[in-house]
Parts: structure tokens; C-alpha cells; sequence
DNA sequence: TCAATTTGACCGTG
DNA sequence: CACGGTCAAATTGA
């Protein structure tokens, strides 16, 4: 029985990481960062980190809080997969061409950043598959999934023996609309996007001047995820203002199909179906189409969820790295238990 | 000729 | 043993 004590409490503890997003989000705006904001950023940062993580224990401590949200019937995104359960989990392996240990091995302790997108076919160019994400990719696999009308594909980045790029993304047509596609991104890119911009460096991500939009996002995730976790009405009465609709990360659709699992519907899926964007101030609109939008949900997500950069480091337990978006180098051991709710739902 | 895709087999996990 | 994820040989296309 969850009592509201502890809803209130939580509620409050989410309502701070809001605040601090926020201020972290001022420092990010500086016109001239300084080492000294920097450091502040690292600290809020680490913050916020602390806080998230004590929030999930809550969440976890309390069985009612716990208990995912009944999901809203109209279609649950993964309902194609609901005959198997892993499916909803995605416990990634296979760090990339350096683990050349033996092939076709997997190893299941690795966890990768995981960020599951619905998105619907590029309305010209075909029912083929889900609008070009910005990405060049290349398909090593298909696969009948279980209970599902279509294959799912499996993509990983072309750039992944030339550069070392981990990432690869799963893309499966849904079984009731099929204009739509599940796509779950797992691994960052680390590749530079060749032909994409005309020597567009993607070298400095701290004090990125659009990075406060990811965060603001983030903070907008955050009241969303909030509403999740069954705390409902409390954390929106709790909350300031911020609708769905001002997160950046859902308007990431031109060229970008990308997005935050976080700030998404009771399974974790963004919807992206309607591909024409979202009320986006024009910065918003620079940001993703430059790609840096991607950095920086991948990094939240990395953090989030404990996962790494390659190159894959030979320790096959301790895979942290440190993200150099915002020198996230500490205190992630426990983070990465501490979001699955959010992204292993 | 090279790069991308297809496809069946292999492997680890549950 | 079933299933999902990956590999790699064969095939296709530019």
C-alpha cells in the first residue's frame, strides 16, 4: 500500500531533480563557460545522478509505486512482442569488433543504452521502413520474432569496423499499423557522421550551446516519468508546467527519428507516428538536424543505464566509461540498477 | 569489383 | 529446448 507518504516524498525528490536540471540548464546557457561553471555542472550533475537513484529506490521499496502502470489499452507498443517476454528487456551485447573472443558469442552481463522509438514510415518514401534517421546503417540479421506478423531487422552502424561504432538498432514493423515501426536504438554512435554535414565536428559536447534543450527536455521527461510511476496527479499538481509537448526530444523527427524512452507512453516508447514536428523553437530544430540531440539523449541514457563508450574496455564486468559530455565519471555502479523502470521496463 | 543484403546456421540465455 | 541475436557465406546490385 503506498502510502502517500512516500508519494509525497518522492514527488518532492523528483520535484529537486527538476531543479537542478534546471540550474544545470542556466550554467549551460552561460555565455561564457568558465572551468569554474564547468565544475559546477559536474556537481549538479552528480547531483542529480544521487537523487534519480535514491528516487528509483523508492520506487523499488514500494511495491505499489513499482507496479507498472496499467497500460492505457489503445495498443500497447510492444504488444506484437507481448508473447515473449524478453523482448521488452534488450540486455545488449556484444561490445563491438574489439570482444573478438570467440565468434558468435554474446555477453549477457554487457548492458547497453537502449532507447526504443516508434516511428512511422517516411510518408514519400515508401512503406519500406522508418524515415532515415541520420544514420547510415547496415543489416546483418533478420528475424521471425515470436508472435509477431513481421520480422524484426538488425542493423548496425556501417561506420562500425572502419570506426569501432557499437551502435545497432532493431526495426519491426507493428502488427497493427503497419506504417508503423518499432525501433529500439541500442549503443551510441561514435562515428562521425561522414558525408552528413560539411565538417560538422562533434569534438566539444560540454558547454554544447544547445545542450540546456536536452536538458530542459530531460527535465520534461522527468514530470512525464513521473506520471508514470503511478504518481499521477501529485507530481503534475508538484510540478511547474511543462508539457509533453516542450520536450525537445519528441520533436527530434527532421531528419531524426530519435528519441528519449523516458518521456513516453506506460511501455516506455515514444511515439513518434506523427512525423511532422512538433512546436519546436527553431534552436531545438538546428540542434537535431545537427545531431547533437542524439549525443545528448544518448548520454542522459547512458548514464542512466550504466552504459559505456567504446572503445570496449577488456574488463567484461566493470564496463563504465566516462561520458564526456558532462564528465559523468562517478557514482554510475548503482545507476546502472537504478533506472530500469525507466529504460528495461 | 566492392558494398550491401539475404539467409541459414550457430550460440547464449532462460 | 525454444527463442532471440549474431555471424558469415552466398547472392544481389551499383
Amino acid at each position: 500500500m503506498a502510502d502517500a507518504v512516500e508519494r509525497a516524498r518522492l514527488v518532492s525528490e523528483l520535484g529537486r531533480v527538476q531543479d537542478l536540471v534546471r540550474q544545470l540548464d542556466q550554467q549551460l546557457q552561460a555565455p561564457s563557460p568558465s572551468p569554474a561553471s564547468f565544475e559546477l555542472c559536474r556537481h549538479l550533475a552528480h547531483q542529480i545522478v544521487a537523487l534519480t537513484d535514491r528516487s528509483i529506490g523508492m520506487v523499488r521499496a514500494c511495491p505499489d509505486l513499482h507496479s507498472p502502470p496499467p497500460s492505457s489499452g489503445a495498443g500497447s507498443p510492444l504488444s506484437s512482442d507481448a508473447a515473449s517476454d524478453h523482448a521488452h528487456h534488450h540486455p545488449f551485447s556484444r561490445p563491438g569488433p574489439a570482444a573478438t573472443v570467440s565468434p558468435k558469442k554474446r555477453k549477457a552481463t554487457a548492458r547497453w543504452t537502449s532507447q526504443q522509438v516508434r516511428v512511422s514510415a517516411g510518408a514519400g518514401a515508401g512503406a519500406e521502413g522508418p524515415a532515415d534517421d541520420g544514420h547510415s546503417w547496415r543489416k546483418y540479421g533478420q528475424k521471425d520474432i515470436l508472435g509477431a506478423k513481421h520480422p524484426r531487422a538488425y542493423y548496425r552502424c556501417t561506420h562500425r569496423n572502419s570506426q569501432s561504432c557499437p551502435a545497432t538498432k532493431q526495426v519491426q514493423r507493428t502488427d497493427d499499423d503497419p506504417s508503423l515501426f518499432d525501433v529500439v536504438y541500442h549503443g551510441e554512435h561514435t562515428c562521425r557522421p561522414a558525408a552528413a554535414g560539411a565538417g560538422a565536428k562533434r569534438a566539444q559536447p560540454q558547454h554544447n550551446p544547445h545542450a540546456h534543450a536536452a536538458l530542459q527536455g530531460l527535465a520534461a521527461s522527468l514530470t512525464v516519468a513521473t506520471a508514470d510511476a503511478a504518481i499521477g496527479a501529485a507530481a503534475n499538481a508538484a510540478l511547474p508546467p511543462m508539457t509533453p509537448e516542450s520536450c525537445p526530444v519528441r520533436g527530434a523527427s527532421s531528419p531524426w527519428s530519435l528519441a528519449s524512452p523516458v518521456g513516453s507512453d506506460s511501455n516506455g516508447w515514444c511515439n513518434l507516428q506523427d512525423v511532422s514536428p512538433c512546436p519546436l523553437p527553431a534552436g531545438y530544430r538546428d540542434w537535431a538536424s545537427d545531431g547533437d540531440l542524439q549525443e545528448v539523449v544518448s548520454a542522459f541514457a547512458a548514464v542512466s543505464s550504466g552504459a559505456h563508450l567504446p572503445p570496449p574496455p577488456p574488463a567484461l564486468d566493470n564496463e563504465f566509461v566516462p561520458l564526456d559530455c558532462f564528465g559523468f565519471d562517478h557514482s554510475f555502479n548503482g545507476m546502472d540498477a537504478a533506472m530500469p523502470g525507466l529504460f528495461y521496463p
